[in-house]
Order: C-alpha cells, then sequence, then structure tokens
RNA sequence: GCCCCCGUAGCCCAACCGGCAGAGGCAGGCCCCUUAAAAGGGUUCGAGUGCGGGUUCGAAUCCCGCCGGGGGCACCA
C-alpha cells in the first residue's frame, strides 16, 4: 500500500466526458482564473464609495520566494485568508487582499556568489516562479498591489521612513517620538543643558546621541562565518546564528542602532489592546522582559580612597536587609578601582582564588570569564568568583559586606551589579554556600524546607531605627522600604526591561543601502528626501568578507565598500558641495516586512509611502470598540516570527504613528497563526533519507523502500529529507480545488497536521459527487428540477446554511466542509433530481473554499456573472426548529430511555412525559426521584 | 529550572455556556457496477476521550496531581 503518494495515474479511457476529474478541473480552473484577471473581480479601490460595504483589510506573512519554489506546506495561510475573503465578500464586505515578497535576503546573494548571477535576476525569476504557482491556487488577489521589497519603488519608501526614525528623538515625558529639530531647538534655546558653548561637531554629537536611529560602538554579535553582525532576534540561545548555525562572538564594533527600547513600555502595554495569540503575546512579553524594582546605591570606597558608590538593580528591595555581599559583573567598570593592593586581614582562602593579591585575583578572573563562550555558562552553573578586596556599606544597617566579582552577574542587565540575598534567591544561596558567606532569612518561609525562599511571606529581621518591615508581605515591604531609599537618597523606584537596542546593520550586499553619508567630520549625515532612493550600485563581488566560523578577533567588510566609486559621492547638502563617503552596511531582512502592510494600500503613490485618509480608511482604530489601536484586520502567518518581524514592525508602526504619519497605532489588530503541513520522512540503514513517496506500509506494521526496512521520522517538509510535494503537483493530479478543499478539510486552521496524499482523494470524490448531483456527466447538462424541495431537505439546507456561516467566520473550515458533505449526501441519498434552489445555495456555499468548480456550476446554472460578489445564502429560522424533540432520559447520568415530545413543550411537560416512560419508571423502581434537570432541548436526567 | 499549547476510533479531525461521545474524510469489511480495474456507486465496522483524583444531578469540556508530545525563555537580579 502507498504510503504518502499514490502514483498510479489511471488512464480512465471509459469516464463519462464530463465527469469531475483533474482534466475537467484544470480546464475550468484556468478558464476562470484568466477571466478573473481579464475582468479584475478581485481589484478593491484604496478608496471605496460611500455605499461600499464595511472594509476589511486581511493579509499574509508575505515569503521569501527561494528558489526552491511552494510545497503544499506554504500555502495553507493564504488558502485560508482567500476562504475568508472570499466569503466575507459574498456577504457584501469591501475586502482588501494581496500578496508581495520579502525579496531581500541572504540566499539570492549566497547563490551570486557561487555563480556570479545578480542576486536581483534570480530574485526576480523566483518571484516570478511564485507568482505562477500562486496564481494556478486561484487565490482573489488584487494584484495590482502586490509589492516586492526589492523593488525600488519600494525601498525608496523603506530610505524614506528611515530617515524618519534617524531624524525623531524620543521624548521621555511626552512619551513619544518627536522631530529631531524640536530637540535641537530646545538646546539651542538653551533649555537642556550646554550647547553654545560647544563646536558645531560636538553639538551634532549631542544631537546624535538622540537620534531613535544612532550608531553606537557596542558589544554586538559577530558572526565571522557568515562576515556579518546579527541582532539579538537573530541569535539562538546557545549562541550561534539562526541562519547557518555559526558561532557568534560578542565583539565591540561601531553599528548602527534603532532605539527600540524607548518603545519597551508601550510595546509591552499596548499588547493588552491587540487581538492576538497568548502564546504570542507570551512571548514577547518574555522578550521585552519588563521587571519592577528599585536601584539601590551601596557607598564603598575605592582602592585609593575615594567614595564612590555601587548601584543595583533588584526587583526585591524588600529583602535589602537580608543582603550579605554584593557581586560585581567582571566586565563591570568599577572593578578595577575597587580592588586594593592587598587582601583585608584574615580574607577567607577560598575568597582569593589563589592569587597574592586583589588585582592578581580579579585580573585571572575577568581572564578566565572572558573566554567563557555563553554556552559555557550556561552549562556549567557552579558558582565562580573572587573577591575583589573591597566592602560595601548596606544602607538599611550600615554592615560592610563583602563585594565580589562572578559570572553570575552579566553586565548586559540591569546595572551590571547585585546585591545578593541568598536568603530569597538561589543563584546567591549557591554562591555563598560555595564562598562560606552568611545567609539571612527575610522572609519567614513558614514551615516551608528547602534553601532560598523565593514565595510570599511575612518579613523577619528587617528592622533598623527609621523602619521595621517585619510582618508585612512582599509587596508591601517593597513600597515601604523603596519610600524609605528615595527619601534617604539611596535609590529610586526603576523599570528595567530585558529588550536591547536592534542592531539595524548587516554586512551584506543584498539589502536596503542606508540613505546616509558620512562627512569630513566623520559624522554621519541624513541625506535628503530629493535624494532618494539610494540604488545599490553594481558591485564585481557579492559577498562580504567571512572568515573562519571560530575567528572571534576578524573585522567585518561589507561588499559595498569595495566599489570606491559609488562609496564616494560629491553632493550639495546646503554646504556646497562637498565630498561625502556613503554608508556601506546594509538594512537587515526586517526592514521591508516592518512596513508593507502600508504600502499594499497605496502601492502606486509616488508622493508618499502611504497617503493619509487611505490609511486611516484601512488601518483607523475603530471608535464604536474602546481601546482599538487600529491595524490590519485579520494577519496570517507562522508563530515564528513572534519576537522578530513582529515586535519589529510594531515599533515602526509607532514611530509613524508618534511623527503624524499615521493614525493607526499598531499595525496588527488581530493575528493568527497558522498551523503548519509536516510530512514523514524514511531514512535507510545508512540513515540516508529515501524517496517518501517510494516508501510503501508493510504488512506486519513498520514501511519498507524497495524491500528494504526504513525507518519513519516525522516534521518538516524539505529537499534535503526527500519528501517534498509540491502544490503543482496537486494541481496536476487533482486540481486547485480539490487540493485547497483539501487542506481546508484536514483540521482547522491554527492546527499542525501530517500531509497524506492519499487522503486527497475524498475531496476529490466530494467534488465529483457534488457535480454529478448537478450536470449529467453523459451531455454535460445540468440535471437540477425547478420543483420546491421537500421539508426534510429544506431542513438540512437551512441547518447546513446557518452552520457554514458560524464555521467560516471563526475559521474553521474543515467542519464548514465537512456540513457541505453533510448536505450533499443527503441529496444523493434522497435519490430524485436536486431543485434549484437547493443546488444554487450549494454552489455559493461551496464558493470560498472551491471557487472554481463554484463559478463553473454557477455559470451553467444559468448566471452569466460571477458569483464573487453574490450573495451568500441566508438561513430561514423557520427550518431550524424542528416539530418534535426527542429527550434523552438519564437516570443518575445514564441514558435509560427516550421520549419525543413537541419542540415547545413546557419544562413541566417534559418532565411529565418522561416520568410516564416505561423504561423510567422500571428504572426508578415506584421510588420518588429526588431530584429532576430538564434541560431544554437537551435532555432530562432524574436523580433517585 | 520557569512559562505557554496540545493528548477523542488504525490515521486526520467534530462535539456551542458542563447535557445522548461522532459531523466529515482516509484506511478496513461487505455488496453493486465492471471482461478487469478504480480517482465509480452503496453499505458497514470502529473510541468512552493519555493516567489518577476532585467538583457536579451530569465532565472530553471545570479544578488538582502525574505521564506523553510540541513550542518559547533560561544565572535577567
Amino acid at each position: 500500500m502507498d504510503m504518502s503518494t499514490d502514483t498510479s495515474t489511471a488512464v480512465d479511457t471509459d469516464a463519462p466526458p464530463f465527469r469531475y476529474g483533474a482534466a475537467l478541473a484544470t480546464e475550468i480552473e484556468r478558464r476562470w482564473q484568466d477571466r478573473w484577471e481579464r475582468e479584475g473581480t478581485f481589484h478593491t479601490p484604496s478608496r471605496p464609495g460611500p455605499d461600499a460595504g464595511e472594509k476589511v483589510y486581511l493579509m499574509d506573512m508575505f515569503p521569501y520566494p527561494s528558489g526552491s519554489g511552494l510545497h503544499v506546506g506554504h500555502p495553507l495561510g493564504f488558502i485560508g485568508t482567500d476562504v475568508l475573503g472570499r466569503y466575507l465578500r459574498m456577504n457584501g464586505r469591501t475586502v482588501l487582499h494581496t500578496m508581495g515578497f520579502d525579496s531581500f535576503g541572504l540566499p539570492a546573494e549566497q547563490y551570486a556568489v557561487q555563480t556570479g548571477t545578480h542576486p536581483r535576476t534570480t530574485t526576480e525569476a523566483n518571484i516570478r516562479r511564485y507568482k505562477e504557482q500562486l496564481r494556478q491556487l486561484g487565490l482573489a488577489h488584487d494584484d495590482r498591489r502586490s509589492v516586492a521589497t526589492t523593488d525600488v519603488e519600494f525601498y525608496r519608501w523603506t530610505q524614506w521612513i528611515f530617515l524618519q526614525i534617524y531624524n525623531a528623538w524620543y521624548d521621555p515625558e511626552q512619551q513619544r517620538a518627536r522631530p529631531i529639530a524640536e530637540l535641537e531647538a530646545e538646546y539651542a534655546a538653551g533649555r537642556r543643558g550646554p550647547w553654545a558653548e560647544l563646536s558645531r561637531v560636538e553639538q551634532r554629537q549631542v544631537i546624535d546621541g538622540h537620534r531613535l536611529a544612532y550608531i553606537s560602538e557596542a558589544p554586538v554579535n559577530w558572526c565571522p562565518g557568515l562576515g556579518t553582525v546579527l541582532a539579538n532576534e537573530e541569535v539562538t540561545a546557545d549562541g550561534r546564528s539562526e541562519r547557518g548555525n555559526f558561532p557568534v562572538f560578542r565583539r565591540s564594533l561601531k553599528q548602527w542602532m534603532m532605539r527600540i527600547t524607548a518603545y519597551s513600555d508601550r510595546l509591552v502595554a499596548d499588547l493588552d489592546r491587540l487581538d492576538w495569540p497568548d502564546s504570542v503575546k507570551a512571548m514577547q512579553r518574555n522578550w521585552i522582559g519588563r521587571s519592577e524594582g528599585a536601584v539601590v546605591r551601596f557607598a564603598t570606597a575605592t582602592g585609593s580612597g575615594a567614595l564612590a558608590d555601587i548601584e543595583v538593580f533588584t526587583t526585591r528591595p524588600d529583602t535589602l536587609f537580608g543582603a550579605t555581599y554584593m557581586v560585581l559583573a567582571p566586565e563591570h567598570p568599577l572593578v578595577s578601582s575597587l580592588t586594593p593592593l592587598e587582601w583585608p586581614e584574615g580574607t577567607d582562602e577560598r575568597w582569593t582564588g589563589g592569587s597574592s593579591t586583589p588585582a592578581l585575583a580579579v585580573e585571572d578572573y575577568r581572564f578566565e570569564a572572558g573566554r567563557k563562550t555563553d554556552l559555557d555558562r550556561q552549562e556549567n552553573k557552579q558558582k565562580t568568583g573572587v573577591f575583589t578586596g573591597a566592602y560595601a556599606v548596606n544602607p538599611v544597617n550600615g554592615r560592610e559586606i563583602p563585594v565580589f566579582v562572578a559570572d553570575y552577574v552579566l553586565m548586559g542587565y540591569g546595572t551590571g551589579a547585585i546585591m545578593a540575598v541568598p536568603g530569597q534567591d538561589q543563584r546567591d544561596w549557591d554562591f555563598a554556600a560555595a564562598f562560606g558567606l552568611p545567609i539571612v532569612r527575610t522572609v519567614d518561609p513558614g514551615d516551608w524546607e528547602g534553601e532560598a525562599f523565593t514565595g510570599d511571606g511575612p518579613a523577619i529581621n528587617s528592622a533598623n531605627e527609621e523602619i521595621s518591615l517585619d510582618g508585612l508581605g512582599v509587596t508591601e515591604a517593597k513600597r515601604a522600604i523603596t519610600d524609605w531609599l528615595v527619601a534617604r537618597g539611596d535609590g529610586e523606584a526603576v523599570t528595567q526591561y530585558k529588550l536591547r537596542d536592534w542592531l539595524f546593520s548587516r554586512q551584506r550586499y543584498w539589502g536596503e543601502p542606508f540613505p546616509i553619508v558620512w562627512d569630513a567630520d566623520g559624522l554621519p549625515v541624513g541625506l535628503p528626501d530629493s535624494e532618494l532612493p539610494v540604488e545599490l550600485p553594481e558591485i564585481d563581488d557579492y559577498s562580504p568578507k567571512t572568515y573562519d566560523a571560530d575567528a572571534a578577533d576578524t573585522e567585518p567588510e561589507p561588499p559595498l565598500s569595495r566599489n570606491e566609486e559609488w562609496v564616494v559621492a560629491e553632493l550639495d547638502l546646503g554646504d556646497g558641495t562637498a565630498s561625502y563617503r556613503r554608508e556601506t552596511n546594509t538594512m537587515p531582512q526586517w526592514a521591508g516586512s516592518c512596513w508593507y502592510h502600508l504600502r499594499y494600500l497605496d502601492p502606486d503613490n509616488t508622493e508618499r509611502f502611504v497617503d493619509p485618509d487611505i490609511e486611516k480608511y484601512w488601518l483607523g482604530a475603530d471608535p464604536s470598540k474602546p481601546g482599538d489601536p487600529g491595524g490590519v484586520d485579520l494577519y496570517v502567518g507562522g508563530v515564528e516570527h513572534a519576537v522578530l518581524h513582529l515586535l519589529y514592525a510594531r515599533f515602526w508602526h509607532k514611530v509613524l504613528y508618534d511623527l503624524g504619519h499615521l493614525s493607526s497605532e499598531e499595525p496588527f489588530r488581530r493575528l493568527f497563526n497558522q498551523g503548519y503541513i509536516q510530512a514523514f520522512a524514511y531514512t535507510d540503514a545508512r540513515g540516508t533519507y529515501v524517496p517518501a513517496e517510494e516508501v510503501v506500509e508493510a504488512a506486519e506494521g513498520g514501511f519498507t523502500w524497495n524491500n528494504e526496512p526504513v525507518r519513519r521520522e516525522y516534521g518538516k517538509m524539505g529537499k534535503s529529507l526527500k519528501n517534498v510535494v509540491t502544490p503543482d503537483e496537486m494541481c496536476e493530479r487533482y486540481g486547485a480545488d480539490t487540493f485547497r478543499l483539501y487542506e481546508m478539510s484536514t483540521g482547522p486552521m491554527d492546527v499542525s497536521r501530517p500531509w497524506s496524499t492519499r487522503d486527497v482523494v475524498g475531496s476529490q470524490r466530494f467534488l465529483q459527487r457534488v457535480w454529478r448531483n448537478l450536470v449529467d456527466e453523459h451531455t454535460g447538462e445540468t440535471r437540477v428540477v425547478d420543483t420546491e424541495p421537500d421539508v426534510d431537505t429544506l431542513r438540512a439546507l437551512h441547518k447546513a446554511i446557518a452552520g457554514v456561516h458560524t464555521d467560516y467566520r471563526a475559521l474553521h473550515y474543515n467542519t464548514a466542509a465537512a456540513k457541505l458533505i453533510e448536505l450533499n449526501n443527503h441529496l444523493t441519498r434522497s435519490g430524485t433530481a436536486v431543485p434549484r434552489s437547493v443546488a444554487e445555495a450549494l454552489v455559493l456555499m461551496m464558493a470560498p473554499l472551491t471557487p472554481h468548480v463554484a463559478e463553473e456550476l454557477w455559470s451553467r446554472l444559468g448566471h452569466p456573472e460571477t458569483l464573487a460578489y453574490a450573495p451568500f445564502p441566508v438561513a430561514d429560522e423557520r427550518y431550524l426548529v424542528a416539530d418534535t424533540v426527542e429527550y434523552p432520559i438519564q437516570v443518575n447520568g445514564k441514558v435509560r430511555s427516550r421520549v419525543t415530545v413537541a419542540a415547545d413543550a413546557t419544562p413541566a411537560e417534559v418532565e411529565a412525559a418522561a416520568l410516564a416512560d416505561e423504561k423510567v419508571a422500571a428504572a426508578l423502581g415506584g421510588k420518588d426521584p429526588r431530584k429532576l434537570i430538564v434541560v431544554p432541548g437537551r435532555l432530562v436526567n432524574v436523580v433517585v
């Protein structure tokens, strides 16, 4: 038996000429696709007229057009949004739906490096291929609105938006981005600090330090194997590149950053206003990592005796009385200056790392810590560290506590320093245990037995002459101690975020060039709009300089830097013609996807990235829903973009909103994660993948290929796993409608499921049966009759109509399909010709799922116009209520009998009927029921 | 280690606010059509809902604890 594909190509020479098979389906599909295109059936006006139906903006996460084309897993979401769009259109809504391409990216560039083919050539060929593959699926897209991020006319506006961000700063008072000119004006007016006395260059540096897109010399993720730097989001938990799986090193390099951290608070808070899956919201919250706490300053003295403060961040200021030591990250700037010349008298041997002086101990430790990769740190959670030789003063009790250096404290989070409270923090407990440090409990653990107690409880051991926390719960204690610290000037309430600024430059060719040049002072200058677009120049070698994957000490060298002719630009930027050097980094792949939802709305606008009125119409907040942030009405895509694309796009959208370019506050009002189509793959004894379609299931269980046993695994569909099935094959063997119906019937949209070619035939059979019920397979004439359907048929019809509405709206296409099959089965079983009214309703209900065959049947039924805008059937309530209802009668929860009563019977009547039933009476055995529950329309339960 | 999601028939999946466990498809059995075959027609079989408790008149559904699978985060103070 063939497991994954049915390779038999039956030559049905005897099949009737008008049987709905692959050949007829294909002919119908081509014809209707041509007609939809010719007539512009799915063109949506950017500014619909006053009598247009309520607007709906549907979007799919646009694909990267890879060289291998689509497999059957890719279009699952695309078909899903298409079904909904078609359904909504038939219900009078004005639907905007199109498809674009996220076409900058690594594979085209790597292919270019190997073959010398320009990435644009490869990319455009791939896009053409994708468009053909998508067209044959019959997706109702407005093809005039399609964009690709690599189109010069598209990335011109990506660059324009970059300049908006570059020319803006975040005003923490107003909690929004403002034009940089307003900041400059405030400085010039002397309201923000020194200005007039600064040189022009110094003034520019001050301003540049506030921009939302800025240059920073900071530790970044340098990936020598790829020859580029990467964003935090592109680095996996074990310190490797998401693409290519190369080691990633922390290096201090000069790079472009985006100040996404300015928006941390709003990015978290506005999640509450979005209709998104909880899992994605949780991932974003987690990634942003908002935590509330306090900064506390501990007085200390440097090695030379000068006074200094160590600032720590803590989420548990309530445990301050239990802070028995402090820890600085190895990279902390205070470490060197704190270290005294000698170990203090009586220093514990465990604390010195075996060194004769603190300076040597610290130096050794820092060296060792620097050699460790993130992975080493993760794998080995043994606490290590050395004493700096310095002490700090706990502000609550004046006690001197030792200051350590340890790599379990990270420079990148909080202040890079902690107060250690072993009683309430397991990491601190572990360290304290290893180094023999005192442990003071400040939260009463009750009868809990264990090490650090992180739960809630009354504070203990937490009082001095001015304040006592004893007896307070954690929350109240936090508030009390924070107020006390603030009053004494020893601390502040502070909110911390894990989110880091977004590293925005890449050393690659195939990306958007920055609209930035560098002047003679070595400072960046944003180009004026008139200089846009900055087009990618032709170059000989597309590859960045890559290195041995482990060569951490190498430098990035972008490909664009090698075209000196392009790099040097003579421009007049207001101060007369001068020579500038162009920025040679390019933007990351995420740039285009941050705003393509805006360009779809107004793709041909040459004056603006999107017309404000058009944006307001399609994305504006819904005034009838309080708190609605606006955005795309439904955005469908995979969950893998939860913290990359979806976070970046929200950030850009908010900046553009702040600057007054948009009326909506969020890009995607509702998000839906579709499941994946996965597939079985098979390996032979050597572990090599064998073609999945040739594998057969052995009678005794197990699987064989060429009579050799093979092992089955389950996962992705991919070339290397030899288990790819393409939509092209499916369209050829069954037709697009069958393929669409199959994908939609196998489960609800959000569920992942295995591909099974063997099962596709079920969908084909259904369409064939519908066709046969309406069309004579021998003559092609319709078989419907102009008689009134009988009551049973009307009931079946209206039940289907009512159910299908609910299902389509809820994206439960599998159950919608089941109801249509059920209705058709009813028509088949009735054995008589199908009444026209029923046939037409069935065809209209099928149209969202299987549009081509529905159009064909609709036209054969005598309707010359497309059914794309035909009214969707409406259920007649009269046929939804039955005359009689059969009630199951439970006795103590077990069904013992059934009675049939009038549908409008009162509960008392139902009760009487139930008690009158013989079997119930028998089950009662003469006893009186203790309780009797009648659930109207459902059942009766008698309790004895 | 923490957080999120999911376990229903051989397989994919239904089951509304807790109310008769089954809508649909695949596979299987049987019958019909057929010289034969199936991507034909018909019919039929099939689980007590991962396991153990609890709440309830009543639990696939709610609660608790396990087991299994998937995903995210991870020395984040």
